[in-house]
DNA sequence: AATAATTTTTAGACTTATCTAAATTTGTTT
DNA sequence: AAACAAATTTAGATAAGTCTAAAAATTATT
C-alpha cells in the first residue's frame, strides 16, 4: 500500500529531477514539500526501502522505473482532473490546481479510464502540460520560453511554467490565454522585458512573465 | 480543521442514529467503523471536545446541530459522485459506493455546487437514497418496503436499504432495477419469502430480499 | 591541507489514530 | 442486595509523519 504522503514527495521528486532523469537534494526536496530536511530524510528512506527510489546517504535521490510509474500516473490523474473541472465544471485555469491535488490520489483504474474516455482523451490540461496516456507516455510540445521568442516571429501560447493563481490571473487581465496569438516586437536588453504585440494592443511583460509564458511557432 | 477520520466517524453516527434523531452506543460504532470500542472512545471524546457530538461517559452519543450538518453534507457529495460515476462514467449501481467513499471527503464548495448542477440537480442516487440540498433538506419519497406490501397492488421499485455488490447483483441478475414494476402474487407465511410478478416473469424472493427493496405505490 | 560553511542525517519528542489488556461502570440475575 | 455479565473507559504501546536541536558528512574557502 502506497500512502497519500508518499504519493506526493514521488511527484514532487520527479518535477525536481525533470521528470526522472537528474538526482535530487534532500533540501531541494523539503523545500517543494513545506517541510524540513529532516522530515524529508526520513520519507526518502521510506521510498527507497520500498523501492520506489535509489538512495545513497549524502548523495541524494532518483526514482526506480517503479518510482517514476507511480509519479507519471499521479500527473495523469492530476492533468484530467484539471481537465474535467475547467471543461465540465466552470473552473478558470487558476482555480483547479488546489482540488486536482487532492482528486489526484483517489484510486479506481476505472475511474480514470472512464474519465478519459469521458473528456475525449484529452491531451493536454488547461496549463498546457501534456496529460501522459494509460502508458504513460506523454505527447511532446515543442515549445520554447517567450524570453527565447525571434522578434517578428508569429507565434501561440501553449503553455505556462508558473501555475500559480497570482500569474494566471495577470495573464487573464492583460488577455494572454492558451491559444493566445504573440509576436515580439521587441526584447530591452537593460532589464531583459519584452514588447508583444497580441490581437489589438502592444504590452510590455517582465522578465519573470517571460520566462513563465510557453509559445509555439506556427 | 476536520479529519477525513472524523468526517468517517461523524457520517457512521448519523446513519446509526437514525438521520441524528437518536442516541447510539460505543460499541454500535465501533462495528460500524470496523475498529474496536477503545478506539470509538477515544474519537467520541474528540468529536465531543469539537461540539460535533454530545457526550456523556458510559450514556452513548448525539450527534449537535454542527454534527448533524457535517453528516448531511458528507451524504450529499458521497451520492451526487455516486449520480455521476452511473451517468458520466458508465459505473453500474453496484460499483460505485466504494469510489465515493473517497470522493465524498473532497473539499471544495464550488466542486460540488458545480457538479450538482452539471447534473441538473439529481434528487435521488443510484439506489435509490434521497440527496440533501444545498441547505440539507431531503426530499421525502414515502416508500414501503417490499416485506410489507400488500397482494395485488402495483409499486414500483424506488430503492434497496442494503447496497452491497451481492446484494446489487442478485437484483441485476434477478432483472430488478430502479423503476421495475413489482407486484406481489403471495406472501408465504412459513418463511415470509414472497412471489412477485415482474415484468415478463414471476419469481419468488427470500425474506432477506424482501426487507432490504423498497417500493412505492403508483 | 586545514578551517569554515553548508548540507544532510540522527536522536528524541509530539500528534493522530489505532491496538491489547486491565479497570470501571452499568445492567441483569439470582 | 450480592454476584455475574456485558458494555465502556482507561492505561500503555505502536506506526506514520512531523518537529527541533545536535551530530556528522560534504563542499567551499582560505
Ligand atoms: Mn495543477
Ligand atoms: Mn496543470
Ligand atoms: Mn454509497
Ligand atoms: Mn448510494
Amino acid at each position: 500500500m502506497i500512502t497519500l504522503t508518499e504519493e506526493n514527495y514521488i511527484k514532487a521528486i520527479y518535477h525536481l529531477s525533470n521528470n526522472g532523469t537528474e538526482n535530487v537534494n534532500t533540501n531541494a526536496i523539503a523545500e517543494a514539500m513545506s517541510t524540513k530536511a529532516s522530515s524529508a530524510t526520513d520519507m526518502i528512506k521510506k521510498l527507497s526501502e520500498k523501492n520506489y527510489a535509489d538512495y545513497k546517504k549524502y548523495q541524494g535521490v532518483t526514482l526506480t522505473e517503479k518510482g517514476k510509474r507511480v509519479a507519471v500516473n499521479i500527473i495523469r490523474k492530476h492533468r484530467l482532473w484539471e481537465v474535467f473541472l475547467v471543461e465540465k465544471l466552470n473552473f478558470t485555469w487558476d482555480e483547479v490546481h488546489e482540488v486536482a491535488e487532492h482528486l489526484e490520489h483517489i484510486k479506481s483504474d476505472k475511474l480514470i479510464d472512464e474519465l478519459d474516455a469521458f473528456l475525449e482523451h484529452p491531451t493536454h490540461d488547461p496549463h498546457g502540460d501534456p496529460i501522459p496516456d494509460k502508458n504513460g507516455n506523454f505527447q511532446h510540445i515543442d515549445k520554447i520560453v517567450l524570453a527565447k521568442a525571434n522578434i517578428g516571429v508569429a507565434y501561440k501560447c501553449v503553455g505556462v511554467d508558473d501555475t500559480s493563481t497570482a500569474f494566471l490571473q495577470y495573464l487573464d487581465s492583460n488577455g494572454i490565454a492558451l491559444g493566445t496569438m504573440i509576436t515580439v516586437i521587441h526584447k530591452e536588453p537593460y532589464d531583459n522585458s519584452v514588447k508583444i504585440q497580441l490581437k489589438d494592443t502592444e504590452i510590455v511583460v517582465s522578465q519573470s512573465v517571460a520566462k513563465n509564458l510557453y509559445l509555439k511557432k506556427v
